[in-house]
DNA sequence: ACTCTTATGATACAGACGTACCATAAGAGT
DNA sequence: ACTCTTATGGTACGTCTGTATCATAAGAGT
């Protein structure tokens, strides 16, 4: 799994980097950042642990993140984007793309740790919020600007179930995409302390939406 | 402030420990623990930080709690049982004993972080909750119990105004309980990562209420 | 007055951590 | 063929961490 590095150079002929994709090698060795943070929390990644882990050594984690500070930005920004990727994927088999209320359901269910891969992101993602409480840098670029993205899609998808009339017309559109998006958020923590299970913080959720929607249905 | 020792002795003739107040001096570095945290984050807690802030030598912290996990632990003991103190505080002079409303919001705005004491908590306590995802033994005991105390009271204060006519009927407590005490959590968290202003978070919440107890008024 | 236990100080130790340094294999450009 | 730059391995250094050890001051019980 590790000395796979010239293969690359062949694959794409160009003069670009040297033999090896660094993009590529970057994102494995975020990757294995975010199973370790996973599995023994953020606080347990080191850059040994995340060497072995990714099956590199200690050096290689240096050379392509210099720092520290700057591998667990490279491995946020690289969460961000894979969950963009995750939540596009999800919502392009939402079951019926005419009911919005379909739609913002599986929008809000992705939030929550249901799986195995749901689990690791929000436990991830839940570990650098803390982080950038405290972290002003790493809270600015990478981390608000998610979140704020998230809270925007949802509020589009909420403006449109609103101009197909199945939400009641005086409704505070951004207010509710705040309230639902740091409800899922609030939700998928209580799963992950084992306050409440899965199936009942959905159960919550799907509750809030019926009123939403109006109860009939 | 640091050699104060033998005078808690005079103060209270028994036998009991030997000259020093052991709860008292364990409640002091606890506190100095939640104030590092508060300022740097959990992960910037270490002995000598918190022997430091506390204004004592290492050994006492050594003595006092023997081990850096029973550090741990008995500071989250220490800052549950103070949050209980302060909702206590907080809900005795709540505006109108007589509104069910007065009392939720009242409630609720608390888990807020609008002064830097609530900032301070909800961080901590968010930290927490993370550590708690990945170190079961520390989730079991003293947090969860916590959480769920909290949505317990909560879901007698809906019952209650339920009971005086102020909401729908049909309501499903434990599930708005719920619903509350994650989203003020989710706004919370929110506020503390930049995202939001405590005012915003504040009238997010104020709407949900306003839909929960009708409008009118 | 004498002992005993509690309370506190100082310091030492082994391990882990982030980072820096030195070496070298090997493709790229000439 | 020769050099140059990129890519990678190995390892050493200084610091910080949690914990353990040795020593001792001083109130408590007799």
């Amino acid at each position: 799994m590790i000395q796979t590095y010239h293969k690359s150079a062949l694959r794409k002929g160009r003069v670009v980097p040297r033999t090896v994709d660094h993009a590529e090698r970057r994102a494995h060795i975020a990757e294995a950042l975010v199973r370790v943070a996973g599995r023994e929390g953020l606080h347990a990644v080191t850059m040994r642990a995340v060497a072995a882990e990714a099956g590199v050594s200690l050096r290689l984690v240096q050379y392509y993140f210099q720092t520290k500070a700057q591998l667990m930005l490279g491995a946020l920004e690289h969460l961000e984007q894979q969950s963009h990727e995750r939540w596009a994927a999800r919502l392009a088999e939402a079951p019926d793309p005419d009911s919005p209320r379909g739609y913002i359901e599986a929008f809000l269910a992705e939030a929550l740790p249901t799986d195995e891969q749901s689990r690791i992101f929000h436990l991830v993602g839940t570990s650098y919020a803390v982080l950038a409480m405290t972290d002003k840098e790493l809270a600015e670029q990478p981390f608000i600007a998610g979140v704020d993205r998230l809270e925007g899609q949802l509020a589009g998808a909420l403006e449109q179930a609103l101009s197909a009339g199945e939400l009641s017309p005086d409704l505070d559109v951004p207010a509710e995409a705040a309230l639902l998006v740091t409800l899922s958020h609030g939700l998928g923590t209580s799963v992950l302390i084992g306050q409440r299970s899965a199936k009942a913080a959905i159960a919550v959720l799907g509750k809030h939406l019926d009123r939403l929607f109006g109860e009939s249905g």
